[in-house]
DNA sequence: TAAGTAACGTACTAGTTCGTACATTACGCG
DNA sequence: CGCGTAATGTACGAACTAGTACGTTACTTA
């Protein structure tokens, strides 16, 4: 049984389900997020891994439950992000700009998920809706906003009748568009909106922004 | 040449180039922003015309320049509409605030358009960086967003230090991703951002938003 | 009105792409 | 240590899809 322990770390292994399972799934995230669901490649998915294409079909059925498999890994990964917020200690203002910087930073630290989500809008979210999985992923974030919300309401600094999913919806808003917009604004603007020099503006921006727009009497 | 009169207008006729052309782009429109570039089907359109697939080659030369005529048709439309834009008689707060709403209104009313931005941008814009007529076209909004803000900060209602293009891709941000996301956001949190009956709740909070950040201390 | 050309249709091809039948081998377990 | 199965590789096929060769006809214009 040292075998079977040994097994998950031994890099002599020539077969290791998980491994090859993942790495199919990793190369994968890139091609759907780059090319779409269409313009992706079976072929060049399998050609990108240390596997074949045989193995796709061993372990996911498919190129559309590949999708689905990729989809579901990516908000998984985005679902566990949210559960690390740590905002609750924080006065109501600076939990807001907090939470909009964190947001920030996941989103353009994560172009293809991103990517993914604009690939499965495109698709009308088909995949989604009929993913389970990804149907009763709640959201921690809707929570967090929510009592951020309340709290400030509490102190007094933030206006009444604010609705935590439109307060999540703007930043989703602002941040979505740096990374999902950034090639046609960057060519007609002539403007970089991940521009290293301009992080900090437009990660402060934001957090101004909901803030201006709680406290705005 | 009473003939050559009657050409355009006349029902009965069975050839008309202007007719096939822009019944071809109208069609391609639709598959393009429905599948994306890679999904779209060039016999899906002609099917769907009065005319064959010979007249895609005919008229475009092919699939990548059919959809390139798609975008700048679709980019020219809207800079059509921003040409109309009609606020600088108004005060500066008043003045933004119906930028945003008219900005919605039009983001809103088509769907099409914000949905070849987002393909576009899954291919990182290199169609729209190869098209001359599009790279060319300057976007108007911008100046009038900032005459507004020049006028808002000599009276003494807005911050200094605000760039026009920031505060045109945050009216971008917003209003895209109502369009764009809308599927995917709608799916996650039961919530469809598009329901008429939100309509007007949506349509304030951009401006709101957007005030709220310029007329802020 | 007759000729020339722009506009159009049909039928086909070459290449691509998802998917699979069949064969093989490494590994865990008794 | 050998047996059974999970894991893997190869080679191929059926279907689809962009693009075109070739032929035809409506319209214009001299």
């Amino acid at each position: 049984m040292p075998a079977s322990r040994a097994t998950a770390a031994d890099p002599e292994r020539r077969r290791d389900a998980d491994r090859t399972r993942s790495e199919i799934l990793e190369v994968a995230t890139r091609e759907f997020a780059d090319r779409g669901y269409a313009g992706a490649r079976v072929d060049e998915i399998a050609a990108r891994t240390r596997t074949t294409k045989r193995m796709i079909y061993y372990y996911f059925g498919g190129k559309e439950q590949l999708y689905v498999a990729v989809l579901e890994h990516a908000y998984a990964q985005v679902r566990a992000a949210e559960q690390e917020l740590d905002v609750e200690h924080l006065d109501p203002v600076s939990a807001v700009r907090r939470l909009a910087g964190l947001t920030y930073d996941h989103h353009t630290a994560h172009p293809d998920f991103i990517k993914l989500v604009s690939i499965e809008n495109i698709h009308q979210a088909e995949h989604l809706a009929k993913s389970e999985v990804l149907t009763n992923l709640k959201n921690p974030a809707i929570d967090v906003i929510g009592r951020i919300l309340q709290r400030g309401r509490e102190d007094g600094v933030f206006r009444d009748g604010i609705d935590a999913v439109d307060v999540h919806m703007v930043i989703s808003a602002y941040c979505v568009f740096q990374v999902a917009n950034q090639h046609t604004f960057g060519a007609l603007f002539g403007r970089d909106l991940l521009d290293p020099g301009l992080r900090e503006h437009y990660r402060t921006m934001i957090g101004d922004l909901v803030v201006s727009y709680l406290t705005s009497t």
